[in-house]
DNA sequence: ATAGGGTTAG
């Protein structure tokens, strides 16, 4: 069989593939079923070959052998539709012929790709049931489909029941938990893992991805340089990676160093990783610099591409820039989908154009999401169209969301206004249906240690003293002649509550912790949730230029720097 | 003796 073996490697394209079958039948080879189960693998998986071909030699055979039925359902998993796989595993396990380790890690490798939430715990009974609950490679799979399938719950229990681990099972819980929105307890794991054994590039990804969310720049630094002491293959994902994690705390100068300097030669997503960095800090002029660049290299931008593109006009206020982008999209036959419009209402809506933002979520091919709609409510809260706000929550409504902002939003707008029977009304609406509150929440690295804040949070050692801190800077604020006029973002409250509102932002809390421990001269702060804007821009520029202090705060989309009174970001916002 | 873990996105 190393003969087939030899042959098959060779085959680089369909129609030589073909030619061998041929020769393989002639000789008689191809009766032998491990010869048809070599070739059908190869068939199903590798490029040169051809799923729906392998498909069909396998319906012409009459009873599969094993390894038959594992290639098909091996190049079913790895295809687009691999929940295809499960239906093919679940007729196999009917059969004599019974499935095998192999057969259930391919099939819950499907589980992972189509996010069969059902099925993954159904193939786990297999597994036991089979007896193959020893097999450490199939338990990895299965903890991975969990985590893809987003129960990461069970994958950690899952980690846990496993009596062997080897770095796999570790890499796969780490990246687990970094992609499953949870990279405090990624970062946690890379550090248990580190006392156990030596993380491999793989292991990085995962730690790095984990920095990026929290904004961590010391921990990203220490991941960073782990990689270069033990001298890990720094391919172009980690590579990639790298350069996301410094762009993401803060560090767009390091970003662009080791995007320069890097080896091995970029992809897509390193100049797209790049470009969005220079995005995040409102650079706009370098960030469409670097997107000619990359075509001008030979890399053709791809959606991602102009997405970062239009985002970095978004974000320096570049409106005939963003809106040339988006047209040339169509004609370089580039797809668009929901986040290129999201990105287009945002870059409108910020200046300002509100109809016309509408009429671009009018003219999308797809429905539009809940995000869409938001950001169309921000913008007509920022320029007090109550009209268009009153459209677009009818809309958030109707789509069934209870996000909470979506409601302050519009309180917020009544509010501003002086409105506040409707401010009234839009409060006790909310009370009566089922809205979901999401706490704003933020992270900071103080000397090496990461502290999250949420809003009212009296979790921290030093709580007092926090709130000691935020006293002390809203007196230091009214003598400014400011005082916490804007700021009710978030909290139930009318116009007589206002002032005390001021404490309970998360990104507040994190800036007095910062002022309370004293390492570090500058403060990044991260809020998932919320956007920093209009209040909170002036309490923390006043904040910057009453302490003396530059202060960076990245929230969802974007930097805002802080310093001498100034914010970096251009304020259309 | 064919298998598990991986980077960018409003």
């Amino acid at each position: 069989m190393a003969y087939v073996d030899s042959l098959l490697s060779k085959c680089t394209s369909f129609s030589q593939l073909k030619q061998l079958q041929a020769h393989l039948v002639t000789t008689g080879i191809f009766q032998f079923y491990t010869c048809r189960a070599k070739f059908l693998d190869f068939c199903a998986v590798s490029s040169a070959g051809n799923l729906p071909y392998a498909a069909y030699i396998f319906r012409s055979i009459t009873f599969p052998y094993k390894n038959e039925w594992n290639a098909i359902i091996r190049g079913l998993a790895q295809s687009p539709k691999p929940i295809d796989a499960v239906t093919f595993y679940v007729s196999m396990s009917r059969l004599p012929c019974k499935p095998d380790a192999l057969t259930c890690s391919f099939t819950l490798k499907a589980c992972a790709r189509a996010l069969a939430r059902s099925e993954t715990p159904q193939l786990h009974a297999h597994v036991i049931r089979f007896g193959f609950a020893s097999d450490v490679l199939l338990r990895t799979t299965l903890l991975d489909a969990y985590s893809k399938c987003g129960d990461l719950d069970y994958a950690c229990q899952a980690f846990d029941e496993m009596d062997v681990r080897d770095i796999a099972s570790w890499n796969a819980l780490i990246a687990g938990l970094a992609q499953g929105n949870r990279p405090t307890e990624a970062l946690q794991l890379y550090k248990k893992m580190r006392e156990n054994m030596e993380p491999n590039e793989v292991t990085v990804l995962g730690a790095l991805s984990a920095c990026s969310q929290l904004g961590v720049n010391k921990e990203g630094d220490r991941v960073h340089e782990y990689i270069k002491s033990r001298n890990l293959d720094c391919n172009v994902i980690v590579c990639n990676a790298i350069i996301d994690m410094y762009a993401k705390c803060g560090l767009v100068r390091k970003a662009y160093e080791v995007f320069n300097e890097m080896k091995c030669s970029r992809t897509h997503v390193t100049w797209n990783t790049m470009i969005m960095a220079l995005a995040m800090y409102g650079d706009g002029e370098q960030a469409l610099e670097l997107f000619e660049k990359m075509g001008q290299t030979g890399i053709e931008p791809d959606s991602v591409s102009y997405l970062a593109a239009i985002c970095a006009c978004n974000h320096a206020g570049m409106v005939d820039d963003g809106m040339k982008l988006f047209d040339a999209m169509d004609r370089c036959g580039v797809s668009k989908n929901v986040k290129h419009y999201g990105s287009m209402v945002d870059l409108l809506g910020r200046s300002g154009r509100l109809d016309e933002a509408y009429k671009i979520v009018e003219s999308m091919p797809t429905v539009p999401d809940v995000v869409l709609w938001q950001t169309l409510l921000g913008a007509s809260k920022t320029y007090g169209n109550v009209e268009m706000a009153e459209t677009v929550s009818k809309k958030l409504v109707e789509m069934g969301s209870n996000h909470c902002g979506d409601f302050v939003l519009l309180s917020n707008l009544y509010a501003a206004q002086g409105r506040w029977h409707d401010v009234k009304r839009v409060r006790e609406a909310m009370k009566g249906q089922d809205v979901k509150k999401v706490p704003g929440f933020s992270y900071i690295e103080v000397g090496g240690t990461i502290y999250k804040f949420m809003n009212g949070d009296m979790n921290h050692p030093k709580w007092k003293e926090i709130y000691w801190k935020l006293d002390e800077i809203l007196l230091r604020i009214r003598e400014y002649g400011y005082v916490a006029e804007t700021n009710y973002v978030c909290h139930d409250i009318g116009p007589e509550e206002k002032e005390n509102a001021l404490c309970y932002h998360s990104e507040k809390l994190a800036v007095a912790f910062g002022l309370i421990s004293t390492q570090d001269g500058t403060c990044i702060s991260v809020n998932k949730n919320l956007r920093i804007c209009g209040d909170c821009h002036v309490v923390i520029k006043l904040i910057s230029k009453i302490y003396e202090r530059e202060i960076i705060v990245r929230d969802r989309t974007r930097f805002h720097r802080f310093k001498n009174g100034a914010c970096s970001c251009k304020e259309y916002w």
